[in-house]
DNA sequence: TTCTATATGATAATTATTTTCATTTAGGTT
DNA sequence: AACCTAAATGAAAATAATTATCATATAGAA
């Protein structure tokens, strides 16, 4: 079963990487579904289309996207990785996420993301300037509760 | 064994929470160490003071010391939680950190802390009031390599 | 000192991820 | 079109951080 896959099969195969049907069918389900998915999930909405891809792969092809800057790693920490198109390939702009503590719920957001962006940039100038760091990506994530989980928690109250 | 738990047993008791030589220890390692240690190298270190403890309470502390604001628990994306006092009862003064993915040193900066704090306080208003959310702290974290690291790794040439 | 809810530590269980390894295959070469 | 080999694969085992279990110990109020 040869596949081509998509409009990545030329980066993939100028990096040396093979074009196979299991990466194909990784990357069908993250242009697809575009809201921040575990190596669990993919492999299940994977496996509809391609039933002989193993849980493996997916984990190796993400890892793969993830270093040809395709695909990026989420963590918001509730212990499993969570992956999405990178701005440059989906289509989502520039964006950051809202996690609710309390239902898990992920939500994009992009207020003030001009400023942001002219502050992070700044930064990272300085940071690698006086420090010597080469930075390659930065991490932007608001915590607390949604609507619902905050009437659900008490309001609040603490503890 | 009675233990006071220092400037924090008034705080834990008032919360329900008892002040045990395990929770004292797991306190001092944090205050007398304040960087991003991970639970093994906490339990480790109080080890040392107090031999009886086991890991477990390490983490069980962590988790209630969180809970209560004492303590930030941070994720750099190596698969281990790191700990510090809070900004509020450590020595450190609002900061975010830089991660060097090749060798997982961490490092502190607060670089245009201030333009930072203030976008970051309009995010969070502008977030709480058109979705409803209640935000409870941030992430922001640079992620690249340190001098040594892009040294070793080639200069940034590609893969 | 007594008493009881809370805390503890040893151990087992869980869960996401990585490694191993024998087999298959993509895709360049003949 | 058949061949060849490095790369890719999947099943299964291994790893590692964290969490749950449970019998015992203890903080701290009465």
């Amino acid at each position: 079963m040869k596949r081509n896959c998509g409009q990545w099969g030329h980066r993939l195969r100028q990096c040396g990487y093979k074009c196979t049907p299991g990466r194909e069918a990784v990357l069908e389900v993250l242009e697809s579904n575009d809201e921040h998915l575990s190596p669990e999930e993919i492999y299940a909405i994977a496996s509809k289309e391609y039933p002989e891809i193993g849980l493996t792969t997916v984990y190796r092809t993400l890892e793969i996207l993830v270093r040809l800057g395709i695909v990026v790693k989420l963590e918001i920490g509730d212990g499993k990785s969570r992956y999405e198109l990178s701005e440059n390939h989906g289509n989502k702009t520039h964006h950051h996420h809202f996690v609710c503590d309390g239902c898990g719920r992920i939500e994009d957001y992009s207020d003030f993301i001009d400023e942001e962006i002219e502050l992070i940039t700044k930064i990272e100038k300085t940071l690698e300037k006086k420090r010597n760091f080469k930075i390659e990506h930065h991490i932007i994530q608001f915590h607390g509760l949604c609507g619902g989980c905050y009437v659900k928690n008490g309001r609040g109250k603490k503890i």
